[in-house]
DNA sequence: TTGAAAGCGCTACCAG
DNA sequence: CTGGTAGCGCTTTCAA
């Protein structure tokens, strides 16, 4: 066998024409029976499958197609993203979602230029991925109007908050209820995707306790892998701090889940003893009751979505509609510091 | 304007040839620059997207999917077996990733209409969703390979871990503790999609209790709507009982957490005085500590994957292998009963 | 009931 | 650099 067969081979090989072969295929009306088992022997021997492009093009069934790409390192955060893509693109029939994954960087550009060359989707949501120039040009002269959901600083039409504020307003959140010895725990920047999440985030701790007047030990900084278990690693050590902090900000839920779960097995009482306030607001953070910035997952999902439909369509231009400000959700992770802290 | 413009109209009105429009539109080398902003100027004007059935038709790159058809309402679990889903499909190159979903069980026909006339995907994952045999025949008739992933008894290849005997297992844990006031919580049956989950996995309890010489009083059963708020409503009028119930098995991890919830605000110490067992392992189990009934769900959608794959690709034929047992994960919400409560 | 033939919209090759 | 032309694989009249 040399190539995929297609109808005519079926056709020829069961001796009957293209047009009654394809009858078969859809249904099997008005054939005789003997004629369609005939058929259906080719079929299933030579393992037939029609070409799904030829009979859209004739049927004239067009393919409108959402492609988001994601990196299946930010997971917990993308599900909630997901969601409010998903519940648009439902809103919409016309359109279809499909879902790439990248798994490393290095892959990245692998995976665009085949999602360029594909030519399934008319349009392209990236989500907390950076995307080169390069590869800007490639998409769109492949025909693919791109979008992404992120919050570095990019080009192109984008949609994400700002972090360094989303980093003030949790430190600042913390230092209004009291709090002095806030430590800072994310991941280690420049992370390998190339992302400044983490020094974007570091940078409004540092503003915010710079501008209440306070400096920051370097023993309060933990940086490391993401993770929830690297997390829980690094509170622990800041918790053997011989001076430690009484409230711990970190980059993400998925850290805070860590920090919460190192604060449970050093014995120490949160929030009482020691507050922890996330970043991101995923849903398993309302499970906990995980004090958290919010921002706006699902909302980014959507606005991204409707942007790029709207393109699609020819109406609207300019850049999306910026998100919510950030928001600090305020659960049972924080509390004032116990008075004997000084 | 009629219909969709083609490349024909185009290369019309722009006065050029249908190659050198077909040029401008993929990269736009070796045309020139003015033919170029003449072409692009009509593209523009008409909103112009190029086909992309007729393109892959044309290029011979062939579009091979695999689809999806959630229900919104599972969506914690469906997380989980997406993400299995996605990794044997991102593994194989060749397949892309067809996301649908469905709100509501009236939509459930219309859906699986929209997607047997689409023609896009190969084969179909439903997840905890129920096909009649009506819809069976249709999608086999449009060349769709299908495959569930569901605990519901069902005709057509099917993974899915029987439910009952999870009941039983959840039940059992809970017995061999110490536990003798079991409560169970669960979605009133039969659910609005026609599950039989709630059903199946009370029985399972049911017969825990009698093979132990237990009777359970109907005060102890709490059926209700699906949802953690809902299920933290049933759960106070659990612990509002005079002779409350020492443990509690819930249905799923949602109900539980809502359960979680409650014992919360009632002051009511978990596990110590109260022990809560959930089921399905959804992720957000692990980050608050609650001991499940786990049942597998990514590998679900692994198995489930590589079943269809394997059934496209013209190797295997019989049922997908089924899954391994279900199994209590044991975290830190349930423990033996205190010894005052007889 | 069946075969032949005419497209579906686009790309790619080939002269010019 | 550009226009014509021949398919890509399938569905769908239209006669037979």
């Amino acid at each position: 066998m040399e190539r995929k067969p297609t109808l005519d081979d079926i056709a020829h090989l069961a001796g009957v024409g293209k047009g009654t072969a394809s009858r078969v295929i859809n249904g099997g009306t008005h054939v005789r029976k003997e004629t369609r088992e005939k058929v259906m022997k080719v079929i299933n021997d030579l393992g037939y499958r029609p070409s799904s492009a030829a009979r859209r093009l004739s049927r004239r069934v067009p393919l409108r197609s959402v492609g988001v790409l994601e990196s299946v390192l930010t997971a917990p955060a993308f599900v909630d993203r997901l969601r409010g893509i998903q519940d648009v693109i439902e809103s919409k029939e016309k359109f279809e979602l499909t879902l790439y994954s990248c798994t490393s960087p290095e892959r990245l550009k692998q995976k665009l230029d085949h999602i360029a060359d594909m030519h399934t989707v008319e349009a392209l949501i990236v989500v907390d991925l950076d995307v080169s120039e390069d590869q800007r040009a490639r998409l769109a002269s492949a025909g693919v109007t791109l979008v992404s959901i992120s919050n570095a600083a990019g080009s192109g039409p984008q949609v994400g908050i700002d972090d360094e504020r989303g980093g003030y307003v949790a430190t600042r959140y913390l230092l209004e209820l009291g709090h002095k010895r806030i430590a800072y725990l994310g991941d280690v920047f420049p992370d390998p995707f190339g992302f400044k999440t983490s020094r974007n985030r570091y940078r409004g701790y540092v503003q915010a306790l710079e501008d209440a007047g306070l400096s920051i030990g370097q023993e309060y900084v933990q940086l490391g892998k993401h993770g929830k278990a690297e997390a829980q690693a690094m509170c622990a050590t800041l918790l053997s701090l011989p001076d430690r902090p009484t409230a711990i900000f970190a980059m993400t839920d998925i850290q805070a889940l860590g920090c919460l779960e190192a604060a449970r097995e050093a014995k120490v009482n949160v929030p009482q003893d020691l507050s922890i306030i996330g970043f991101d607001d995923i849903e398993a953070s309302s499970h906990v009751g995980l004090t958290t910035v919010t921002q706006h997952l699902s909302e980014s999902g959507r606005v991204a979505t409707q942007y790029v439909l709207g393109v699609l369509e020819g109406r609207r231009t300019g850049d999306p509609p910026s998100l919510p400000d950030v928001e600090v959700v305020v659960r049972r992770t924080t509390c004032p510091p116990r008075e004997e802290g000084q």
